[in-house]
DNA sequence: GATGAATGAGTATTCATTCAT
DNA sequence: TATGAATGAATACTCATTCAT
């Protein structure tokens, strides 16, 4: 119905001006009240569309996951070398991230709220299997240049995924604290050096 | 005399019991009675040692980050080839961080302590006066290698400490939420390929 | 509309309520508590109607020199000649306070609250600007007194009106202190004393 | 013995202190902290001295009381003219009162204090029996005037000498809030005028 | 469906007072 | 005698949540 479509829509306008303000505020620092008056609603009425404040906070982080996930999947494409596949996609991540770093914060705050006990379930798992897809992905592809022969057999694949996934979310990191490093740039160094030496082809002297 | 080492020892004291209840239940979630109760002291007690809750906090924090700073500074012996007390240090910080796990939501608290609007500046600038330290320190490392003739001369030394710095921090972060993932393993893979990357000299067929 | 009423005249009931309290423990004698549970409501709605104790104070206060400045504006009825008119008032008054003694305390505590730091400027201005509106009043009906030949001209009509507020006030608070005190009747003999001086008639021998 | 002068010494320094933060913050604005710092010495200390905080307010009262009573008494000097008499100790009073107007708010504090149930009974009762000398003072020196022909017989001095000691006291709270205002020529304008008009001798034309 | 008034539990913080040293 | 650490009761204020209109 027309009516479905609308509450849906309404929700998810909600729930973007909500991810700014738990953005801004924090998830403590952000009442209920802020994000109604944000929103310009009535606080009785954001009730009619998330049960709880966790609910809309829990919400807000889906829609943040949801936007990574499609940044991941669109680089996908299987064209070219796996070596320069992955580095399209580990920059295109990067590069989103650098660009909505504005809604960094959410994400500090959703492992903030991963780690206290109560809260801990629902976001730790859905952490968890977060890491754990995107590590796979970029597994899956590390095995595929195995198989192609452009990245050498004995690597550990998963732990090399595990790193490299490591890297990307602990620059945004450093990223954040200190807005003067050049997230894309070290990104590149990075690969570059690593397929260097992961590659079977000689690196270039 | 004893009275000044009594009260720093019990502020000292105090401090470890409030990183406890901190990582537990995270900044919002510990009330100042929960830590004076944990402690066994009444919760004016507590004002007598922080000024403040945000205040024993940061105390918190400092004593958190102090051990960090021991563990990284203990590897500096500079023994046997660059490359290696690189691999030596990067290790011992994984290993460490590891073995405090426990206290690991205490650094999740202050990233998202520190991207709150009003709480901000403090912790902000700690924690990247302490990235900004770490990297400077794996870069000098890495510009000796260079000078040894160790690490190729057109990598990218400050690119590559960020980078390095990240994939330590990420690599954590996955590790609180999946605690199936070898950290261990992974960072010395990582350094590993990383090297045979790095080095000037030829990897291992 | 009536939601609008039904909020002013709810808060306009509040205030009495506050006034009550105050009156009777003082302002930092009174906790919030107090006063939602005087009025028969939660601690939380009274911060509904009022952002502050200092706030809802205030509104005390306000309302109670609303009060006064009926009672004031009431005898302003020019009729017959002057020096009766100024006894008419200051007699009305005075009367007003003694009938309203109960409520006295808050005057006195709004007095040491304009006396604190930190608290002074909002109610030392208005107590000044309360003042010095009542002896403008009075002394501009005494230089009609002059202009109308019936007060000598002599007479210094600024540090009279002082002089005659202060009598009020001054016999108020001792009033407040030993209700034996005949306010009305040290009034009127006060001011014939001060008319026969003042008088360009000759005094009754 | 020596111990008991130093005792009650510095017990008098301590009240003196003491009437400066309460003067400034007022009571309830001032801690026993407070006090103590401000006087150099301990908390604990302060009990010594003080069996309460009430006490240290009431003793701060006392002198308060005590200095003005000097003042007071000073002018008895029973020499000319009775109206002159009361001419200059009025005026020696407010002078007094003028000068040391810092420490006016300490009579505003216990006026309300006075007020509060609970405080009541102590403060009110000193400032009834202050009110109570002071009116008698003045009503007797009236009275010698009237036998020895300076003054109306027909003058009630009971009331008039509540008037005038609310006239002074009243000046000096405007003055309070607005110290443009000048007590000592408002009063004596008051006097002159009062006495105009009470006089048997006939005014000055 | 939307509102916003009402609630009351929860929290940081202060401070008079005590007492062991 | 003087200290200052320790206490715990008290209080202003906030906010998630509910519900009558």
């Amino acid at each position: 119905m027309i009516r479905t479509v609308d509450r849906d829509s309404k929700r998810a306008a909600l729930v973007e001006v909500a991810a700014a303000c738990f953005a801004k505020s924090g998830y403590d620092g952000t009442s209920m009240s802020d994000v109604a008056m944000a929103a310009g609603i009535s606080k009785g009425s954001l009730y009619d569309y998330f049960a709880d404040k966790e609910d809309l906070f829990y919400a807000v982080f889906e829609w943040f996951e949801q936007q990574l996930a499609q940044v991941i999947a669109i680089q996908t494409a299987p064209e070219g070398p796996i070596i320069q596949q992955i580095e399209r996609s580990v920059e295109a991540v990067a590069s989103s991230l650098v660009q909505n770093i504005a809604l960094y914060p959410v994400y500090l705050e959703v492992w903030a709220a991963a780690a206290r006990t109560g809260t801990r379930a629902r976001f730790s798992q859905a952490m968890q299997a977060l890491y754990a897809g995107y590590r796979q992905e970029l597994a899956t592809r590390l095995r595929a240049g195995q198989e192609a022969g452009e990245i050498k057999l004995e690597a550990d694949t998963d732990s090399l995924a595990a790193a490299l996934v490591g890297a990307i979310e602990g620059l945004m990191l450093q990223y954040w604290f200190d807005q003067s490093i050049d997230v894309q740039q070290s990104v590149r160094t990075f690969l570059r050096v690593l397929f260097d030496g992961l590659s079977t082809k000689q690196a270039p002297s």
